[in-house]
RNA sequence: GGCUAAGUGGCAGAGUGGUAAUGCAGCGGCCUGCAAAGCCGUCAACGCCGGUUCGAUUCCGACCUUAGCCUCCA
């Protein structure tokens, strides 16, 4: 059973082969935690998580390692903003995310390096550059030096001369070229800088994930596969390689996946534009399971639309296949090769939920279905959701339900509606079944 | 302007060198006191123009359109 990715470094679909056999690693980059997650961090989480599971399934030993960036000029503008101090603001969001994700059922990464806790690292890795050549000292900051990397834009396939210089990036003083870009700069905040070789200061956007990679996996190892959003291809993911091919011996990264973005009225999701769909918020009146079917819904490379439309289809799904995993007890399972082909062809999702609707299907009629449809299901982390309900809540739903009963016995229908239409209003539905009525809350 | 991806029925979204899944919606039926659900059946689509081929929606090329990146962004 072979994996095939869309490498973005080559641009095709490839067989992915770990570095050393049955050994694989993968860095995700995770959010910057200045606000609260929105729906497009959930979609680029999953994908990490789907190839998390997807990757333990098929070789031995996986290290999955997604950060948190808690170093930010967003955020210090932020706890400005909300005149909070800059800790507080940073593990409050941190939490959100983590239990947000957690409700989503997305399993804990292997490591979640944070930058303030990696300062060190970074300094080193900083250092390694500098002794390396390929970087230098001005006015306070250390900076990139694009001459000393050649292959810069194999990733993103811009060429060097089409990165019109200045046009667009904005040229500083103490840049020798506008393309340059910094590894450490000069703080004047007080709870938001660290002492350096190069004085107080702290470090630019691209270096800590570099660094923070090379801690865990080692400088000279090579990482198998990285992943994001695709609005990170360029410039941070090539800086990414640029930084990491010039403080070890080793190619830096083999393996490159990009999510695409989530779209709202067909437009990407932005705070310019007002039209952020935050994880909470979503969470607060959809079931977290349907949610994450409707990040599978698309293939992770294409634009997921985010309508209500999107929910109702995969709310239809969920009940199809939570109906059907239901109604054994049983929690015997069975790999479903078949399946696991159809997730090994990058990630097929679309496909794969098509074929675990048909399985719940035919899993009512013929049992022995159930056990691959139940490995299947755990497999992607889709699972029955209904949450505790409260005793007492379901001791009164009962007793309208025999009231209701005993009023159809009577033939009494006008009373039988009426309280169906009271359970209604408290989002439960019935079903009439041959053999007694059930129910169910409504997702 | 450069780069990347994509254009499939009313909507969402797979897939294929020999006319195309699935879900929602629609229509007909079974079931039901009614309904919901379920089940059965059914209607309906491959952006445009060339090329290769016995044959293309699928491969190649041009064009049009859309989204994203080129500036912080998952």
């Amino acid at each position: 059973m072979n994996l095939y990715i869309y490498n973005t470094l080559t641009n095709k679909k490839e067989r992915f082969v770990p570095h050393n056999h049955d050994e694989v690693n993968m860095y995700v980059c995770g959010p910057t935690v200045y606000s609260e997650p929105h729906i497009g961090n959930a979609r680029a989480a999953l994908v990490g998580d789907l190839f998390f599971r997807i990757l333990s399934e098929l070789f031995g030993n996986v290290t999955y390692i997604r950060n948190l960036t808690d170093v930010d000029d967003k955020i210090i503008i932020e706890s400005d903003k909300l005149g909070v101090d800059i800790n507080t603001l940073t593990e409050d969001i941190t939490r959100v995310y983590q239990a947000n994700m957690l409700k989503l059922n997305m399993l804990k990464p292997t490591h979640e390096p944070k930058v303030t806790e990696n300062i060190d690292n970074i300094i080193d890795t900083i250092q390694k550059i500098l002794d390396n050549k390929s970087a230098y000292i001005a006015e306070n900051h250390v900076v990139f030096d694009m001459e000393s990397f050649s292959q810069y834009g194999a990733l993103s396939n811009k060429k060097s001369e089409d990165l019109i210089d200045g046009a667009r990036i904005k040229p500083e003083s103490y840049k020798r070229n506008p393309k340059d870009f910094v590894l450490w700069k000069p703080s004047s905040h007080k709870s938001c800088g660290w002492d350096s070789p190069w004085g107080y200061g702290r470090p630019g956007w691209h270096i800590e994930c570099t660094s923070m990679i090379k801690n865990i996996i080692g400088n000279d190892a090579t990482l198998d596969i990285h992943g994001g959003g695709n609005d990170l291809i360029f410039p941070h993911h090539e800086n990414e390689i640029a930084q990491g091919s010039c403080c070890s011996s080793s190619h830096y990264c083999n393996f490159w996946f990009h999510n695409g973005i989530v779209l709202v009225d067909k437009k990407k999701m932005s705070k310019s534009l007002g039209n952020v769909i935050l994880v909470s918020d979503i969470l607060e009146k959809e079931n977290p399971i349907i949610v994450r079917i409707a990040l599978m819904s698309a293939h992770y490379r294409q634009p997921l639309n985010w309508t209500q439309d999107t929910i109702n289809n995969s709310r239809n799904i969920y009940e199809k296949i939570i109906s059907s995993l239901d109604t054994v007890s049983s929690t015997t399972t069975e790999r479903d090769s078949k399946f696991i082909d159809l997730l090994c062809d990058d990630l097929n999702t679309p496909n794969a939920l098509q074929y675990i609707v048909k399985q719940a299907r035919d899993a009512k009629k013929d049992s022995s279905v159930m056990p691959k449809l139940r490995y299947n299901c755990g497999l992607i982390g889709i699972k029955s959701d209904e949450g505790i309900i409260d005793e007492s809540l379901t001791h009164k739903i009962e007793s309208l339900i025999s009231l209701r009963e005993a009023a159809r016995k009577n033939k009494d229908y006008v009373e039988a509606d009426r309280l169906r239409d009271v359970l209604s209003d408290m989002s439960v539905t019935l079903n009439d079944g041959p053999e007694g009525v059930s129910w169910k809350i409504k997702h």
